[in-house]
DNA sequence: GAGTGGTCTAGACCACGCA
DNA sequence: GCGTGGTCTAGACCACTCT
């Protein structure tokens, strides 16, 4: 007996329904939600229920809850979109500002293991974004981003592209990166690493392989970053 | 003006109190807490007050709660005390489990650089384990595990050490890890990686630096980790 | 059937931000 | 002073587990 959730509770219906509109963009990144009042008025529950259902999408940072003000559509704003998912400090421990050097953005089909790993179909077609990261002014980051081109038209016009891309990608595509997987190894130094980032071959790098998955749950992104470690560390705390 | 908040809700105050029942070992990992009404009723609250601070707890994973049954203090069991901060995965993303090889431990003065990750006295005694870790039988990890004596007396007698040594931690010691902090670098294998790991020299390592951090928020554990990613990966979600 | 946690409601009052 | 979210309470009923 394997069945489907007989029931699914009220808050989580609610919550459900929060989500579609913010997805809808019925209220946009940064606006105000209605008050737990109104919105108990409106779907005809108790505030206790809403007040469940928005402390959930708090948690999950979808929305920002300010005592005394209202609730607000979470927006990655420029310097939120660059550090959310931004692993990279400096030794101390103190978060460097990366800034983009050396940026290439060409669109082509999509390869096989691209389409592998953003679901796409053969045939599809992609962005293809490489750049160099600086910390500090000195070139530490490869970064190379794989976009569905059906998900970004037009991506690849919009050249320089801003420092913090999910902030683009949520306020001029309505893609809202909620989640990022991020798979690790150790690799050595290629030529072409090399020369990106002045080290010598076989010098070591972090190589970050990351899935970017959008509020619907679609992969939107595939980004690999090759990193020198000799000046940053890649630090999480895990709970 | 700086203060310290003026107020802390109830359910906080409960919170509190909970955890120092926990820390305390008043109830025991695996034991059932009171009933919602009963703690309500001891600590003169509602139940509902009572159930926030619970529900805080079931997210930071101290405690369990089973519909129909009860709370209970979480347990690292064997399995879970394995996997719960352990992120290497084999290619595929399938969880491989470790296995020990040649251990060996010992107990010494503290070196500079331990007095400062573990907030030590100076001259306070550490007990330092090494060992090999087997994937599929393969070594692919080399741990070094340091630890204070005094959190862990007589730790260094009771070899051959556990697979699953946070289990033991807590059982035997009552030190409840966590949260760990992680730090990750590429590197390169030297002389004595490349024996235990049977690589080359000069052959790509992920370099992990854990602080193990207990419930009372001292720093119980150091523990780095020098792994083979060639068949493993690092995987871990952000959100 | 008894006891546990889970959901839902209604209402009171508190802390905060703003005009 | 008003409206917002935050806390706290009391009580009803539901879903689950075990006896």
């Amino acid at each position: 007996m394997d069945e489907a959730p007989h029931y699914r509770p009220l808050y989580r219906q609610v919550y459900g329904f929060l989500v579609k509109q913010i997805a809808d963009g019925s209220w946009r990144p940064g606006e105000s939600l209605p008050s737990e009042q109104a919105l108990a008025a409106r779907l005809n529950v108790s505030q206790g229920t809403v007040r469940k259902a928005l402390d959930s999408l708090a948690v999950e940072k979808l929305v920002e809850r300010r005592q005394g003000k209202g609730t607000y559509v979470a927006e990655h704003t420029q310097e939120r979109a660059l550090f959310r998912f931004f692993r990279l400090t400096t030794i101390g421990g103190v978060r460097a500002i990366p800034t983009s050097a050396g940026e290439t953005v060409r669109r082509r089909e999509a390869r096989r293991d691209e389409i592998q790993r953003l679901n796409l179909a053969s045939g599809a077609l992609v962005v293809e974004i490489n750049r160099t990261r600086l910390i500090d002014g000195k070139p530490a980051i490869h970064e190379r981003i794989i976009l569905p081109l059906a998900l970004f038209p037009g991506i690849d016009k919009r050249t320089p592209l801003p420092n913090a891309l999910y902030s683009l990608y949520q306020h001029e595509y309505g893609h809202n990166i909620v989640a990022a997987h991020e798979e690790l190894r150790a690799e050595l130094a290629r030529k072409e690493d090399a020369r990106r980032l002045k080290l010598k071959p076989g010098a070591p790098l972090l190589h970050i392989d990351r899935i970017g998955v959008a509020l619907d749950g679609m992969r939107v992104e595939w980004r690999t970053s090759r990193c020198d470690t000799s000046h940053l560390v890649y630090a999480v705390t895990l709970s």
